[in-house]
DNA sequence: CAGGTGTGTGACGCGTTCGTGACGGGATTG
DNA sequence: CAATCCCGTCACGAACGCGTCACACACCTG
C-alpha cells in the first residue's frame, strides 16, 4: 500500500500528536501559512477547517490547488454546519469534498480509508493529464489534444476511473465497483458495451485507442 | 453634494487616520474581514489592495459584489504592477476599475473626486470579455461582437454568473444561489427555463451557444 | 477443423431528464 | 388603472442515457 500524506489545518492539528503514527502507511503534517509540502511520494489528503467569518480556509484551499506540487491533493473542507452556501463556496474554491465537523482523529482516518477504497470520487477543479488526453473534472469534459470529446456521463466516469488506474488490468468487477454501480447488480457483460461506447467516442474525437483488452481478465488503460 | 463612503483595505487603511475628515463630504472606513458596511447613504467607493500571491483582494471584491448592500459600490483594485493577467482577474472578480499602486491618501481623494466628476462614467472599465462575448457590468448590457444583446435582468444576472465561473459545471442549486434567489425556494426546474430564455436571447443576437448541458448535473459556460 | 469460450456491437425498450410553449400573478410603467 | 413587462410554474413531448439481449466474430485448444 502506498504511503499516504495527511495534512490538517491548525484546529485539527491541535491534536496531531495524538494520531497514531503508523509510519508504513501514514505521514501527518500541519498545513501552515508557509504553504504545503509533501513529505513523501504518494497520495495526499488534506483536511481544511472552514473558519467562520474568515476566508482563511478557502484561501488555503486555493493555494493548495494553485501549487503544482499539491494540486492533485484530495481536499476535504471541514464545515461548521451544513450550510448550502458554504458547501458551494468550498467546492468552488477547489475542494473535492466536504464534511461537517468537528472531526475526531479516528473520523479522519476512517474517512481517508473510505475515500481510498472508493478510489476517491473527486468532483472539483482538478485536472488530469495523460499524454494527449486531458480530463477536466470541473467542466466534466475530456479533451484529446485540446479537442473536446463528447462523452456521456457514464463514459466520462469510466474514462476517469481508467485514468486513475493506468497500466493496470481492471476486471469487469473493478469497473462496475469503480463506477459505483452495485445496486442493482450489473451484468458483467454490460462492461463490454461501456468499453465499446467509450472506444467509439474516443475514436470519433480523433483520439487513439488506449483501452486494451486482456482476454478473460479485463481491460487496461495503456499510458505511454 | 452627496456624502461619499470610501472604504480601504488594510494596507491603505494603515494611514487612515491621516486622512482629512471632511464629514460633510466623506466618511472613511476600513474594509475588514467582518465584511463591508455602509456608514451613510450615498455612493460608495472602495479601494482594495491586490496582494501578491494571495487572493484576499479578489475575495474581498467578490464579497462586496455578492452583498446586496454593497453590490453597487465602485470598486477600484490597487495593483502592484501593471500586469495584464492581474487586470483581467480583477475585472472578472467584479472590480470596476484598477490602478497601479501604491496610492497616497491624496491620490485616493483625487481619484474619487475625478471619478465623481465624471459621474456617469462610473463602472467605465467594468467589463468582462470572453471571446466574442463582452459583458458590461455598468450598463447591464452584453454584446456579441459589439452587437448589443437584449437581455432581461434575470438573464443578465445568469450570464454574468456563468461568465464568472466558466468551464465548470454549475448545478441548478449553484445557479439559484448564484443569482441570490434563496427565498422563497425556487424550483430547480425553473433553471431550465432561465437557460432556455438566455440561449434564445443569445441566439437572437447572433451569438453562439456557449451554454452546454451536462445531463443530470447542470450546465457549463464553455470558454474556448 | 470442430467445439468451446470470450469479446464486439447493432438493436431495442424503458425510465429519466430536458426543452419549451402556455399561463397566471406580481411588479412596473405611463 | 390599464397596459406592459418580467418571471416562476406547469405539463407535455422529445431527446437522451443506458442496461440488456442476440448474434457475429475472434481466439484458443486439441
Amino acid at each position: 500500500m502506498d504511503v499516504v500524506n495527511i495534512f490538517l489545518t491548525s484546529e485539527l492539528g491541535e491534536s496531531l500528536d495524538d494520531f497514531i503514527h503508523d509510519q508504513r502507511r501514514f505521514t501527518f503534517d500541519r498545513l501552515g501559512p508557509e504553504g504545503p509540502r509533501r513529505l513523501v511520494e504518494g497520495p495526499m489528503w488534506a483536511f481544511i477547517d472552514w473558519v467562520m467569518d474568515d476566508l482563511a480556509g478557502l484561501e488555503m484551499c486555493r493555494r493548495l490547488r494553485a501549487d503544482p506540487r499539491t494540486a492533485d491533493a484530495h481536499v476535504t473542507m471541514v464545515l461548521e454546519e451544513n450550510d448550502a452556501e458554504d458547501r458551494r463556496r468550498a467546492l468552488r474554491a477547489g475542494a473535492d469534498d466536504y464534511v461537517v465537523g468537528p472531526l475526531t482523529r479516528t473520523a479522519v482516518l476512517d474517512r481517508v480509508l473510505a475515500l481510498q477504497s472508493r478510489g476517491a470520487e473527486r468532483h472539483a477543479t482538478s485536472r488530469f493529464e495523460a499524454g494527449a488526453l486531458c480530463i477536466d473534472m470541473a467542466a466534466l469534459q475530456a479533451r484529446w489534444n485540446g479537442e473536446p470529446i463528447m462523452l456521456r456521463p457514464n463514459e466520462f466516469r469510466l474514462l476517469r476511473f481508467f485514468a486513475e488506474n493506468p497500466n493496470r488490468v481492471l476486471t469487469r468487477e473493478d469497473l462496475i465497483g469503480g463506477l459505483g454501480k452495485r445496486e442493482p447488480p450489473i451484468d458483467e457483460r454490460t462492461v463490454d458495451v461501456w468499453i465499446g461506447r467509450l472506444r467509439r467516442a474516443l475514436k470519433g474525437a480523433g483520439g487513439g485507442n488506449p483501452l486494451r483488452t486482456v482476454r478473460s481478465m479485463g481491460y487496461v488503460f495503456d499510458l505511454n
